[in-house]
DNA sequence: AGGATACGTCAGCCTTGTTGACATGACTAG
DNA sequence: CTAGTCATGTCAACAAGGCTGACGTATCCT
């Protein structure tokens, strides 16, 4: 089944195979261990992990980002991100205001410290992107985004395309 | 910094600036949900989680691999390998049988159970990828295998490399 | 014969995910 | 104003899947 695929037109379609997808497959696999590497480096051993991580991140990127939102993007529930949030707004790292049109939520900020340590994050894991970036030039670049954002999951495109276009501020 | 990056010959680099390189990043982030979205569903109450899918894809990909290189491979420790092998070999998903040059390695296979299970890991996995291929079109396929290589850990992008060109004999 | 290798296992720990239950304060509709 | 809903925080308990360290057995190799 799907061996060599046929388009509509009789041309044949040799990149949507079994084994070709297989490749993507395995390509993704191992390119993810390589694009968590970096930032998995830098927090073992300071007592946060990867989810530390995604919440600094998207903290900094939509500063003052309510609770609820950031549960949303994350895909996480309630408990699990209270618990790395409580250690983050612990240490200093975070903060946490109340709302001002609505008193219920809280917005969320990057303190320096926390700025500081996403920053070093975030330089880590745009080093190891730009070098592949540079060494695949800018069309696969541009193919690779395509892609990515085909295989995204309806909800989770929607976040991605809501933030991905917001300047980053720095 | 690296706002504007010039090539050395003066040709702008846009596709270098951080701004793209952190789309780059927020586009993995949200893609990898997506990839792993479909196994993880069909594994769920299956009391089998990510860790049996990776076993049991390149436990197929590699029939009669040896612990050692599976560990290689996966980047886990053989506790944690162990943990999972021991279950899937005892629900008969996986075989393990004695070397034979080398009585000290036990060679590891699916059992007709285990490619069934299989089977349907990788039938969802590749229905979510095929989608997006096919949304993006060659060009795009090709730039995004390109780019994911260049993304990999050098020890890991060598056992991707003898993987991928392997025939996936199904 | 002795050391290295491949594997299995026990015990214990950590992070990060889950469910369920409950509390507080704030908003909102009637 | 009251009742209901919403946003948030928190407690408890549990599971998956990482980790380290230690130990044992069988096998291979020098």
């Amino acid at each position: 089944m799907n061996q060599t695929p046929q388009g509509a037109s009789g041309q044949a379609l040799l990149f949507l195979t079994d084994e070709q997808l297989r490749k993507g497959i395995e390509a993704m696999f191992f390119a993810y261990q390589g694009f968590t590497a970096d930032p998995d480096r830098i927090l073992e051993g300071m007592a946060y992990g990867r989810a530390h991580h995604r919440a600094i991140h998207f903290i900094h990127r939509s500063p003052g980002t309510t609770v609820n939102n950031l549960l949303a993007i994350l895909g996480v529930t309630k408990q699990s991100l209270n618990r790395v949030l409580r250690t983050l707004i612990a240490d200093g790292l975070v903060s946490s205001t109340v709302g001002t049109r609505d008193k219920r939520e809280r917005h969320l900020h990057l303190t320096p410290q926390g700025a500081t340590l996403e920053r070093s994050l975030s330089d880590a894991q745009r080093d190891r992107m730009r070098t592949a970036y540079r060494a695949a030039g800018p069309v696969a670049v541009a193919g690779f985004r395509q892609v990515l954002e085909a295989m995204m999951d309806e909800d989770m495109r929607r976040h991605y395309l809501t933030l991905v276009d917001k300047p980053d501020g720095r």
